[in-house]
DNA sequence: TTTGGTTAGTTGTCTACGCAAACAAAACAA
DNA sequence: TTGTTTTGTTTGCGTAGACAACTAACCAAA
């Protein structure tokens, strides 16, 4: 049924992105409350980094589907505030590995606690179980997408 | 529980936005090939005016969730290309209503056209019920933040 | 009426986005 | 080995985002 779907207008609302807007917000606040000056988007970055440090700029990209001039530029930002650096890699004089800085790794228990209180505060009074049938459908709509 | 959540690291992906990043492009990339050069922001505001026109910019700030000058700057941008206008409100000298040009009138059925396209695309294999459930979850994530 | 608070919109500044083009290093193929 | 293609990153450009500070208009209470 490809782009041709009878009840699609239903679903305009996913579309505007307003539900997406407002969690990134309040995430942003929340770190804010907690001294932590960073965008979301920078946590979206560092999240991949907590995970596992060394990717190269092409990984990020790719993980947080971002182009790469936007990866590039993220990174800019956060090697000025020093949560992060650039490691050529001697393997592949192409590619850049970035690692956390004591000062990024410092600051992962901080930003997983907030980002656990805007889950919180997102998905209250909802049932677990429509969490995570939300959270499913999210990952099929993403990757007929991607 | 507000803000503390022992599962809540599991959701982390609707931090990321990752999937209403995709749903957008998608929708941008869509309209261009129906010839239609707008952004996906653009569209959401046009969205609220093909509804009804004549809506003050902070009407439209607060439908589509954006602050006072994210929305003037979108109705700057719809006004080089010749989509909308401001008039001013005679009964209050401070504000614009906003009204559709013929053109951004005329461009109302091709859009809606390639929103529904979008939605079907990203919805593909999903049951219907799903997506109603995806929709109240989401909408209810945004009445706990905005 | 005048003063003080509120509301609508704009401007400045900085961050971030995508797309296209440029570049350099690496991989590959003749 | 040289020439071509691919890959990883950066630069240029235009759009969009939030926040803070500002102007102009409205309004209400002294």
């Amino acid at each position: 049924m490809t782009g041709n779907f009878e009840y699609a207008d239903e679903f305009f609302s996913f579309l505007t992105g307003k539900a997406t807007a407002a969690l990134a917000r309040r995430l942003q606040r929340n770190l804010k409350e907690e001294g932590i000056h960073i965008t979301s988007e920078q946590w979206s970055l560092l999240y991949y980094l907590w995970i596992e440090e060394g990717r190269t700029q092409q990984e990020l990209a790719c993980l947080t589907f971002r182009d790469k001039p936007s990866v590039s530029r993220l990174i800019n930002n956060l090697e000025k505030i020093k949560l992060v650096m650039r490691v050529n890699d001697k393997d592949d004089k192409r590619s850049n590995l970035i690692f956390l800085t004591k000062q990024g790794r410092h600051l992962r228990e901080a930003c997983m606690r907030q980002a656990k209180r805007t889950i919180g505060q997102a998905l209250e009074g909802l049932a677990y179980e429509e969490m995570l049938r939300a959270k499913n459908t999210l990952e099929v709509l993403y990757s007929n997408l991607k």
